[in-house]
RNA sequence: GCGCUCAUCGUCUAGCCUGGUCUAGGACAUCGGCCUUUCACGCCGACGACAGGGGUUCGAAUCCCCUUGGGCGUACCA
């Protein structure tokens, strides 16, 4: 157990995005690498953006990803008065004043200045003010106006920045309630929190914040900030480049562990490997290997990831996923065939558990028409020989099992002259419907005996039907 | 605008700190071939980058400076 102590604090203004996921992941495997504690804690001091369905989707997110925590849920909402002793504090200290200042000659003074080329500061106009009027008031913590800050970043090194660049940042809203960057600045302190990682839009609230560590007499602890995540546009990632949350891709039929492999990699390497575990991660991971620069997102490579893990699967845990996928789109999936035994079949050909649902459709329901090109060419009266054939091979099989499936077509190849080529293709639309499916004895052998005779016989009846 | 910051194939990256082993390696994507009963998988191969310009040095992707480009911030959002 080291003294490692990191969290992961969103604002449930939405669901998880996987810039989000990403530095959850960060912090969740350092915590478990130094064995340390990881700390949850939900930022909803913005009470008009934040609502309790944004923080179930997270959580669910968290958890489907294998991200566990030690301690939290915390919820910054249910720490205001925490948050208002420390405002007196600071208050009485002479380290924080009352700001008279409306929003409306803030921002008509931001503009003018603005206008003129100046930086949009507060200019500081109520900053020695001591009479108390009563009226609405803001609470400003006076940032040092001499100096400058740096820290030692311990991804992207020192940053430093003139303390002239500052203003006395808001801490407490009219309404009396604080603000992101003093709140910040507590819980991470009060929680032991001593490696602040997080994304990189907040390395400027940094040297806003370290101000406030020394003020309030905190230690001030280490940061780390990790890039962005881009889109392919080099913009910051949003909805238009596609799906950014990590709940939406679960939806897609990808699996978690696709998800974290890929999120570790954008930012993240180790040598040439490309395939990581968690267990691996948990192993290997370490900030050294952080790069400095923004990524951006590459759904190709996501998806090629998720077909790895396709690949390689436990065939039994693919098929409990599938089960869901196709019970939920009304499929029913007792009375047919083994499902493990279905899903190795497709492990090698689909790319998401969506893609593996549509392939193994066909194993649980007959098709209720044949797809009109295949039938045209591969169902036609031609072919009533093979079904013939066919029937009458696999009919005398009392086993199916692949060897004997395999026997079974040697025999009527020879007994017909006919290469695989004239056979196979027939066999598939009468079983499947169409033209793609897995290797045809393996779906043969899948199927079963009862299945495949009903669907043989139903292939030929239809042959009936259209002669007359 | 100002501040912070970043910069290797289209994308993710290795290499950079500790200059020479880099005619810059891997992966995704793309293209071609092989395999093949369909679709895929797999295998093999090709294409493809040190942003530009100055320095320093015997020698720079690696160190320094400038330029350009990108990201972030600049809220009574977080």
């Amino acid at each position: 157990m080291s003294d490692l102590r990191v969290r992961f604090a969103p604002s449930p203004t939405g669901f998880l995005h996987v810039g989000g996921a990403r530095t959850a992941l960060f912090n969740y495997l350092l915590a478990r690498k130094e064995q340390g504690t990881f700390v949850l804690r939900i930022e909803d001091t913005d009470v008009e953006r934040s609502t309790q369905e944004s923080v179930d989707a997270i959580l669910q997110a968290m958890d489907w990803l294998g991200l566990s925590y030690d301690e939290g849920p915390f919820y910054q909402s249910e720490r205001y008065d925490l948050y208002k002793g420390k405002v007196s504090e600071l208050l009485d200290q002479g380290l924080a004043y009352r700001c008279y200042c409306t929003p409306e000659e803030l921002s008509a003074k931001r503009e003018a200045v603005t206008q003129s080329g100046g930086k949009p500061r507060y200019d500081g106009t109520c900053r020695e003010r001591t009479d108390q009027p009563d009226e609405p008031f803001v609470v400003r913590f006076k940032t040092p106006q001499e100096g400058s800050i740096s820290f030692v970043d311990r991804i992207k090194g020192t940053i430093s920045v003139e303390n002239d660049e500052l203003d006395d940042l808001i801490i407490q809203r009219t309404d009396g309630n604080p603000t992101y960057n003093f709140v910040v600045v507590i819980d991470d302190a009060e929680m032991g929190i001593n490696l602040v990682l997080r994304g990189d839009d907040h390395v400027n609230n940094t040297v806003r914040q370290i101000p406030m560590y020394e003020a309030l007499g905190y230690k001030v602890p280490e940061f780390a900030h990790v890039p962005m995540i881009l889109g392919a546009d080099k913009k910051r990632l949003s909805k238009r480049h596609g799906a950014t949350s990590v709940m939406v891709y679960r939806e897609m039929g990808y699996l978690p562990e696709a998800m974290v492999n890929y999120l570790v990699r954008l930012g993240w390497s180790c040598g040439d490997e490309e395939i990581f575990s968690m267990d691996d991660l948990i192993e290997k991971f370490s900030l050294d290997n952080v790069g400095r620069s923004a990524g951006v997102f590459n759904p190709d490579k996501l998806l090629w990831l998720n077909e790895h893990y396709i690949k390689t699967g436990d065939s039994q845990r693919l098929g409990d996923l599938v089960t869901e996928i196709l019970v939920g789109q009304g499929v029913t999936v007792n009375d047919g065939p083994d499902m493990t035994a279905v899903i190795k079949t497709l492990q090698d050909r689909a790319k998401t558990l969506v893609d593996m649902a549509d392939g193994a459709r066909f194993y649980f329901q007959a098709p209720s028409s044949y797809d009109e090109k295949a039938a045209a060419k591969f169902l036609n009266d031609e072919k009533r020989g093979v079904l013939e054939l066919l029937i009458k091979h696999l009919g005398e099989l009392t086993d199916f099992t692949l060897e004997d499936v395999e026997g079974a077509f040697k025999a009527i190849m020879e007994e017909s002259g006919l290469k695989l080529g004239k056979i196979g293709p027939t066999v598939r639309v009468a079983l499947t419907g169409g033209t793609v499916s897995p290797g045809i004895y393996d779906v043969v052998a899948v199927l079963g005996k009862e299945a495949v005779m009903v669907r043989l016989q139903k292939a030929l009846a239809t042959l009936e039907l259209v002669r007359q």
